[in-house]
Parts: C-alpha cells; sequence; structure tokens
DNA sequence: CTGAAAGCGCTAACAA
DNA sequence: TTGTTAGCGCTTTCAG
C-alpha cells in the first residue's frame, strides 16, 4: 500500500484554520482582499496539512488547466535523429511557456494509436492548446482539433485542403532559396542542379519551389535529384546529378545532412569543393560548420519559430482572435563551401 | 472569438437520447449492461452532438487520469544529445504505456522553475504517476512526490540519504564492468587502467566502483582518470594515463563516447589498438561498431529498463505494493578493440 | 472583508 | 436493465 493518507482538502484547511473554503480559495489563489491575519492563519494551516490543491476540481470550474501540449508527430527515434529542429522548438517554447507559466506537455505521436489518443487527451481539455512541432502531409489531426474549437497552432504550414485554416507560423523556405541561388549566380556559376527534399513536407516542397522559380527567373534550365533529407540519399542523389550532367558548377541542396552526403560523393567523383563545383546547404545545422569544407548554408530561426508559436497559441488561449499564419525570414550563411 | 460553441454535456446526451445521464455514461464507457437499442440511440446521440468527455470532470469522480508523466530532468539541449539514452528510455516507456492504454506526458525540467512546475503538476494529480528518465546527484523531486503519496519511479538508482526510499531500475553496473576487465585479464592484460566517468551520477560512481573490485580481486593496482562521459574529456583523460603510466596494456572506459576520444588520443600517441593497448568501453551506442577500431563494450538494455520502470509504476498505481528495486544484466559485446 | 450556497460535468452506489 | 441521488474538490457570485 502506498501510505497515501487522505490528502487533505480545502475545507480541511478552512476548519483548521477557523474560516471557510471560500477564504481559503482566496489566499490560496492569491486575492488581495483578505486580512492579514487571516491570510497567516490560513497559510499556516495549508503548511501544517500539507494541502496541494486538486487540479481537476480546479479546471472543472475555471475551464482552465495552464498546460499546453506540443505534439511531436514522429517516432521518438526521429525525434532524436541528428538535426536539432525539435530540440530548436522545445527550446523556443519553453522560454515562452516558462513566462506565462504555463505548464509544458510533450507527447510523442508517431503511431496511429497514439494520434487516437492525443485527440482524447486535447478535446477531453486535458491542455488548453496544442501547438504542432511539424505537421506531416495531410495529417488531419490539426484541422480536427481546431473545428472541437481547441486553440492550434502548427510549426510549418500545413499542407492539403483547408476546409478549416489552421493557424501556423512557418520560416520563409522559398526567400532563402532564392537568396542561396542568387548567390550562386552572382559567383558566376552556369549550371546550377538541386537535390530537393521529400515532396510530401512543405519545407522539400518549397525549397524545389524556390528554386525552379529564381532559376526560371534568370533563363536557365532545372536539373534536379530528390532525396529524403538523410545524409545517404544526398549521398546518391549527388550521384545522379553528376551522371545527368557532368558540366554542372554548382548545387543547392535542400538540407545540410543530404548536402553532408553530396560533398561525399563530389570528393569521390574527384570534383573539388568549391572551386569545381558550388554547394549551398539549408538549415544550418552544428555539423554545417564542420564539413569539408564547411558549408555555406540557409539559416532559419527555429527557436524563434518555437517561440511565436507559442505567443500565438496563448493569445488564442485568452480568447484573442489572431492573423492566421506568420511566416518569419531565412538568412544565407557564406562559408568556403560557395 | 474561436467559435467553440457550448460543447455538449453528458446532460444534452441524455436529453437528446431520452435516456438518463447514467445510461450515457455507461454507454460512453462501454459498460456491458445497457440494451443494444438504447446503447444505439446514446451513440447516435454522442454522433450528434459531437459529445466528447470532460476530462477533468472524470478524474475528479474517479481519481485517476489515465495519464503517467516522464520527467527529462535535463536541458533540452541535453536531451538531445548524441547518445540514445533518452530515446531509448521513451520507448520503451511508450510500448508499455500504449499497451495499457495510458497517455505519456513528456516533461523537460532543466531548471529550477520547471522543476517547481512539475512538482505542482504531480501533486495537483494531473497524473497517475511519475518516472524519472535518469536522476541528478541528489535531486529532492522524486522523494519529495513520492512523500506526497505519488507513484514514483526512478530510472538509475537516485543517490543521496534514503529517508523515503524511491523505487527504481537500473541496470548491473558493477557486473558489466566485471565482465569487461575479466576479459582484459583473460587477454593476459596486466596493467590495466580506466577513464572514470563523473562522480555525482550513479553510472560514474558504480563504474569506477567495479572496476576497483575487479583489480582489487586480482591482486592488481588501480589506474584512474576522470572524464565527463564526453569524447573531448576521454581524449584528455587518456593522454593523462599515458602520461601516469606508458606501460599500460588496456583502458576500460566508463562510456563508448569518451572511448572514441581515447581512441584517438591513443592513435596521435602511436599506439596500436588492440595489439599495444586494448579498449573496452560501456553503453554500446550506435558508433561503437564504426569507431576504427570498432569497439568492445558492455551493453545495457535501455529499452527494457523503460518498460520494466513502466510495469512497474502501473501496478503501483493500480494499488499493488511493489519491490522497491530492479536490477538488469548487462552484457559484454565483443569487437576488435578488446 | 468574509461566508453561504450553487454549481462545474461526471461516476457510482443504491433503488426500482 | 435503467434511473435517482449523492457527491468528487474547487471557484465564484451574492449577501451580509
Amino acid at each position: 500500500m502506498t501510505t497515501a493518507r487522505e490528502r487533505p482538502t480545502l475545507e480541511a484547511v478552512a476548519r483548521r484554520a477557523g474560516v471557510s473554503r471560500a477564504t481559503v480559495s482566496r489566499v490560496v489563489n492569491g486575492s488581495t482582499t483578505v486580512a492579514e491575519p487571516i491570510q497567516e492563519a490560513v497559510r499556516r494551516a495549508v503548511q501544517e496539512l500539507g494541502y496541494v490543491p486538486n487540479l481537476a476540481a480546479r479546471s472543472l470550474v475555471t475551464q482552465r488547466t495552464d498546460s499546453i501540449a506540443l505534439v511531436l508527430p514522429e517516432t521518438a527515434t526521429r525525434v532524436f535523429s541528428d538535426d536539432q529542429f525539435f530540440p530548436g522548438i522545445i527550446r523556443g517554447v519553453s522560454q515562452e511557456l516558462e513566462a506565462a507559466d504555463k505548464q509544458l506537455v510533450l507527447m510523442i505521436a508517431g503511431s496511429a494509436a497514439s494520434h487516437a489518443r492525443v485527440e482524447r487527451y486535447a478535446t477531453g481539455r486535458h491542455v488548453d492548446g496544442v501547438m504542432f512541432a511539424s505537421v506531416h502531409g495531410a495529417d488531419p489531426l490539426p484541422s480536427t482539433l481546431v473545428r472541437s474549437g481547441i486553440p492550434v497552432v502548427c510549426s510549418g504550414r500545413p499542407m492539403g485542403q483547408v476546409s478549416v485554416p489552421v493557424p501556423y507560423v512557418d520560416v520563409d523556405h522559398i526567400g532563402g532559396v532564392a537568396k542561396a541561388v542568387r548567390h550562386l549566380l552572382e559567383l558566376g556559376r552556369r549550371r546550377i542542379a538541386t537535390i530537393a527534399g521529400p515532396q510530401d513536407m512543405i519545407a522539400g516542397i518549397d525549397r524545389l519551389a524556390g528554386y525552379r522559380d529564381e532559376l526560371r527567373d534568370s533563363g536557365r534550365r532545372s536539373l534536379i535529384a530528390v532525396g529524403d533529407f538523410t545524409r545517404e540519399s544526398g549521398a546518391l542523389a549527388m550521384r545522379q546529378l553528376l551522371d545527368d550532367d557532368p558540366d554542372l558548377d554548382a548545387v543547392f541542396v535542400a538540407s545540410d545532412l543530404m548536402a553532408h552526403g553530396a560533398l561525399r560523393t563530389l570528393r569521390e567523383a574527384g570534383r573539388r569543393v568549391p572551386e569545381d563545383v558550388a554547394v549551398v546547404g539549408f538549415d544550418d545545422i552544428e555539423m554545417a560548420r564542420y564539413t569539408d569544407p564547411p558549408l555555406t548554408t540557409v539559416r532559419q530561426p527555429i527557436q524563434e519559430m518555437g517561440r511565436e508559436m507559442t505567443r500565438q497559441l496563448l493569445r488564442m488561449a485568452a480568447g484573442e482572435d489572431i492573423g492566421h499564419a506568420v511566416v518569419l525570414p531565412t538568412e544565407l550563411v557564406l562559408r568556403e563551401s560557395a
């Protein structure tokens, strides 16, 4: 038996302090309209009894829980993979939530079952709002939640039909790519290829779109290979590009991890970077500074995205009506590879 | 305004279906003692109204929330660091919780403020139990929670005074080290050093103790340098060991990451592994298979630790009295380095 | 400034 | 098998 001696209730504290439940409640919640000596007595009783408010009872009447869910729609393995996307988001979210004195609850929801459980949890009002760190393809969960009246914000523009618009925060993929490609053009590169990301994620789609737009504007032909954001796929895609056009002199790679793979392939093929082939990545992950040569890449403010997402959510939870989308700027970081 | 039209209550569903609240509750909770046609009617009403039970109200009366917290007492940055400890734990925990249809809520609690918030959250009975993925030094939170009557289990034996015993699951560090050292002895190594981990973590302490015990039993002298489980510290410690005793012919390193650093130092010092110096690590992280040479190491069942911890917690939450500690076996994995 | 009273939405005896 | 009733522990008018 867990010797959990009966937990004291407000009632018990009230009796002990010789006041009413209402008064205890006021003191516990920091109301200033209670006479100092009474406050004192109540606080002592709370102390002596080891009273802790029952949150379920409280939120039953207040309709708030003061906690917010951040859903990581991935398996544990992917959440904890190389790149620092999730930690960045979490840090940003934590900062804002800390400031607002709300509790962050993280939910990993890679499987269908856990997806369903998250839905129950959120629609059951266990949390005051839900944020999604990344959204997959046309995952219906965000809009389901929106429809049920829960405040929701996604990081990353959700794809799919917008029967219900889901608020989101994203970074300016297209603008970032534009800067990258223009930089390559200014370097005098003539034959600029790309290694694109998976086309079922907005990051993959937008970054490819940005490349296409920019090349079209400069009147050049596209040269595209598709990877899945992993190092291996980058190496493979680079091999393929080289086969398709041995004369290429630059490549924009839609993620640093893939760019790392591409560098390896280029080295194996005897191409010098950046002399023969200039390489630009995207993400500015830690590792980009340690590749050989260090990677010119596009930096996105991941942490800021987490913060902005949280600010929006808190506003919504407070009943404010808010704008539907926020897009944060990206920035080109020059290093030796281009 | 978030157009959250009034959420329907049990009452509303009952009226609509022309039955009592109790009956609706029974259907919603899957009681079999309700006539089929009535179940049908209730389900239709639920559907039409889009009814979702209010979890706060439910847990107010049931005294359960069907969700369990897993506290990660680290900053986001450390949680998402190289080694796969946390993901392993999370995977194990998720599996068991999924089977029990409980919701996992992850809480990152690196700061003091978040520590306090976790305490409020748990003692406020927002969750039915709390697990700790790793415990730091003499963190008082686990025992605080135990004292307040909440089921708690730690992964990793908690240090510090045991005014209240905290249940835990750990791996057999000492046994694992014993196997490693004995292996080196059987290889005929005479001068076996160690690179120990930080002495404010149980893993650091136990692994050093294991080394000491085993060397003492074989009548040899200890040779010790201390690192902090990082690669760099391992490289440094190895340098120091070589300076202390150039004749050493084996080293047991308390973590694979440090062992990786040590390998680099050995190579730089012109020592061949394993010919001149045999190296054994601990953890069996992914990378151990890709070092040069691949690392002989001690494998610990991380995921199993998560599972076992969860099983214990669920038993406690169900009111069972349970054993206080569980220790899982470790295993020596032979590769080329020793 | 304090207390009495009325629920918040749900479950679980207990009757019928 | 179904309904009635009494709360779970808290906040919040509304009087005093």
